[in-house]
DNA sequence: GTCTATACGAGGATAGAC
DNA sequence: GTCTATCCTCGTATAGAC
């Protein structure tokens, strides 16, 4: 945004001076590709091409194509991280605790449609090998440790915590997958539209709160 | 495997002849490579070095590595597609309906845990266009209906079918997609063993269908 | 049918001018 | 900081011998 209003001070002048917005530029196309493609059928000049700056800007920022990604990882799960850093569960009820985690998780997400498809590519494709102190694994252990505790106490039913974590991921991530495929709800509604992502969340949630309560 | 036999009673001549066993190995090869890579990010070269086949071969049996894909495709859905044909649903309820669909199309990933993949990254890369008539599109109606019957009929909570069935689709597939990355089950099993993959069966259908039931 | 060798294009990465 | 031009590796695809 930066980078458009000095373009428009400074029309005749191609050589636009903003470190900050270009590497922000690049990023944000970045993004986009790899959550389409993953980090090796990514490439570099497609990316260059959608930001408008020359393919050597991505060098120059981020050495090589795979520094690209790791700064691309990082900052698309940095929100992921730090909010689910931020929710302390262990004071609440089994049951209030996995919806204020789903809530958290689903919302962002939601804010950020592309992460799930940028974890998906990055588990097929690296076996998850970028992910250091891997945040994705944090957050599915906090979930694991939710479901056991409902299970201990018997609000739950007698699951098996670790496979109903994988499961219940699998609930609120896999819409997003879909979401580029199916383009389209019958009714003509966009599956990233901000109604239906709220709707996606309700009904996430409703299925998964039912599904694991002891009737 | 007929390739192999041949190939030890040939031992001194490296130029095996046989059409179908060649074929088969490469398609064995690719459907390995294209569930972990997708159309753009797969290697012919890869594909080849698994199989010991020159590489030639592959543009010899299928023209090119689009070619290659399609065939990969054809095959690995085949399956679901004729077991989903063959299931008729519409004399059962929709809760026995419901557990039929969800029984035969886990058997179904769980033969072949690579489809789940396969799909995946031709819906995130491909938007799905290498599916003419696509199968996982007929799947994904069929399950919409059974949502639609047991709503109406109100053995099913008041939940969006459209949303559900890709929520259902999402806990019943997202579990292939961690198993090449989790590898390890905390008991030390792997996730795509036979007594793990029969578990999940279990769980997923375990929570879908009490996250649908109406209370 | 199968192999080896190679042509050719795509794409990652660098050099150097501005 | 940004661009253009270029290098060079890798990967698809083909030619031609056996």
């Amino acid at each position: 945004m930066a980078r458009q209003i000095k373009a428009e001070k400074n029309l005749n002048s191609r050589q636009i001076r903003d470190a900050e917005a270009t590497q922000a530029v690049i990023l944000a196309a970045a993004e986009e590709e790899f959550a389409k493609h993953g980090l090796t059928s990514a490439r570099t000049e497609a990316i260059a091409k959608k930001t408008g700056v020359a393919k050597s800007m991505i060098y120059y920022y981020f050495k090589d194509k795979e520094g690209l990604y790791q700064a691309v990882l990082e900052r698309s799960h940095s929100d992921l991280l730090q909010t689910s850093q931020q929710l302390d569960l262990d004071h609440l009820s089994p049951e209030a605790a996995l919806e204020k985690f789903l809530t958290a998780l689903l919302d962002c997400v939601s804010r950020n449609p592309k992460l799930p498809l940028i974890m998906f590519h990055e588990a097929v494709q690296n076996q998850g090998k970028y992910y250091k102190r891997s945040s994705s694994l944090s957050i599915d252990t906090k979930l694991v440790k939710i479901l056991e505790r409902g299970v201990a106490t018997g609000v739950f039913r007698k699951l098996d915590p670790f496979q109903s974590a994988i499961n219940i991921m699998g609930t609120c991530l896999f819409y997003f997958v879909g979401a580029g495929n199916i383009q389209q709800h019958p009714q003509g509604k966009r599956l990233l539209s901000k109604a239906m992502l709220e709707q996606h969340a309700q009904e996430a949630i409703a299925l998964i709160l039912a599904g694991v309560r002891n009737p």
